[in-house]
DNA sequence: TGTTAAAAATTGGTCATACCAAATTACGAG
DNA sequence: CTCGTAATTTGGTATGACCAATTTTTAACA
């Protein structure tokens, strides 16, 4: 019988942020893209001094968790960059259209998946912020115009609603992806071919059905848009393949 | 078309400090065990700061280079294997039981994704592939065994059988942090209670609905599968937290 | 009224200094 | 030579200050 104790050793403050931090990355209470406060706000909160609060984020930093940015602030990453995507990163930059669709694939799998568990599990507070996000869409539409930021906002509140931390970690990785390939060139396509008013609809029905505890429904009028936007996408990369 | 560019962001002096640490441990220059000058001789040698080596040093610590004491001084440690982990194993590693679900809940929206795209791709020789992995489930069966290995092999099938290089990867991924937790404490847990006959059911009735390019149904059959699995994972998590 | 440019406030990055606590080392008493 | 104690070294924490990048606000302008 080998003993193996843990060397007793006088825990350091920062290690005690770090934990706390990390723990509230892991119960979803701090999402990817989220500011957690100042460092001097922090600092006040815990009632330490800042550098015991810059330790912590440096390490958290270098564990991938966070990513600092001076002026702007510090911002919880997504889990799954690091271990998930790096390699594919650099094989969807190349614009290969089999690579796209397949991304556009897995895409349609995890937010029809979001959609459906966002409809069993969403609360008063998430069904309000689609709402809110859907009436800022409404009045963009009557203009003609739409906006791709807040059609990011709408199915990011989706998958907030399924209230699972690791599925919102992992689909916004996906979402990075998608975002940086063909989201842009794909809203400006929509305008062009008038598309908005069905999109406007498409995303209607996604927000009725969870609002109205329909999960299966939910599903699948989020696969019903994101197949037309896949059919678009096509469409739009043979375009250009021209 | 949109164009992906590196934000350029001033180094810090600290991220300089960590390079030139890595690399003397690298080169074989500073070996471990190996104590490293102090805070404050590095501090007048590289004509910094002290809190700047300091971070510096917090840095290469979480990375599992370094090792401080305090009154002793820091010295090199030995690299482990796990010395640079992702992040997301090691949160998972702590074995918590929300972040279980959670996992096991991503994993449910991936496979059942799989299953819906290999009822509608998967060729002759994907299902040949299921089926000889399926007869080899029936014979250990049979005398009352079960191997996670063969079991995972099945399900990898189905995910190669929907022809999406992507949603093999990030499958994999989450598949990979599913094994290294749980699934064998599972395997044994199934033994135990008898449920082999029903996991051969579930398996038989997924690889049917796929070989009858049911996607619908393939879906399905895979979310009964899983929602039984994390209703296992559940009843052994409480077990053990009693 | 809407847009743009300048200014102010916020926030991370660096530095200097001081003091504390743990570990090591040096030294002296026995 | 041994042991215990004091001095020194070293990492840990705290405070305060200033710089630089960013964001937000404000004000001027078209």
């Amino acid at each position: 019988m080998t003993i193996v104790l843990e060397p007793i050793r006088p825990k350091k403050i920062s290690e005690e942020i770090v934990n706390q931090i990390k723990q509230l990355i892991s119960k979803g209470e701090l999402k990817p893209g989220d500011r957690i406060p100042s460092e001097r706000e922090l600092a006040t909160m815990l009632n330490v001094s800042r550098p015991s609060v810059r330790e912590a984020i440096m390490v958290l930093e270098a564990m991938g968790f966070l990513d600092s940015r001076q002026g702007g602030g510090t911002f919880v990453k997504a889990l799954t960059q690091g271990s998930i995507m790096d390699p594919l990163a650099k094989l969807v930059e190349q614009r290969d259209p089999e690579l796209l669709r397949a991304l556009a694939e897995v895409r349609m799998g995890l937010e029809s998946w979001s959609a459906y568990l966002a409809a069993k599990r969403a609360n008063a507070e998430d069904i309000a912020d689609m709402r809110r996000l859907y009436v800022i869409m409404e009045k963009q539409a009557a203009k003609g115009g739409w906006n791709s930021e807040i059609d990011a906002e709408f199915h990011y509140a989706i998958t907030a609603a399924s209230h699972n931390s690791l599925q919102m970690h992992v689909l916004d990785s996906v979402h990075t992806l998608f975002n940086a390939t063909i989201q842009v060139a794909l809203m400006e396509f929509y305008q062009q071919q008038g598309h908005i008013q069905l999109l406007l609809t498409h995303h209607r029905e996604i927000m009725e059905a969870i609002a109205a505890r329909k999960p299966e429904l939910a599903r699948q009028k989020m696969m019903e848009h994101l197949t037309m936007v896949e059919e678009k996408m096509a469409q739009l990369l043979n375009e250009k393949g021209e």
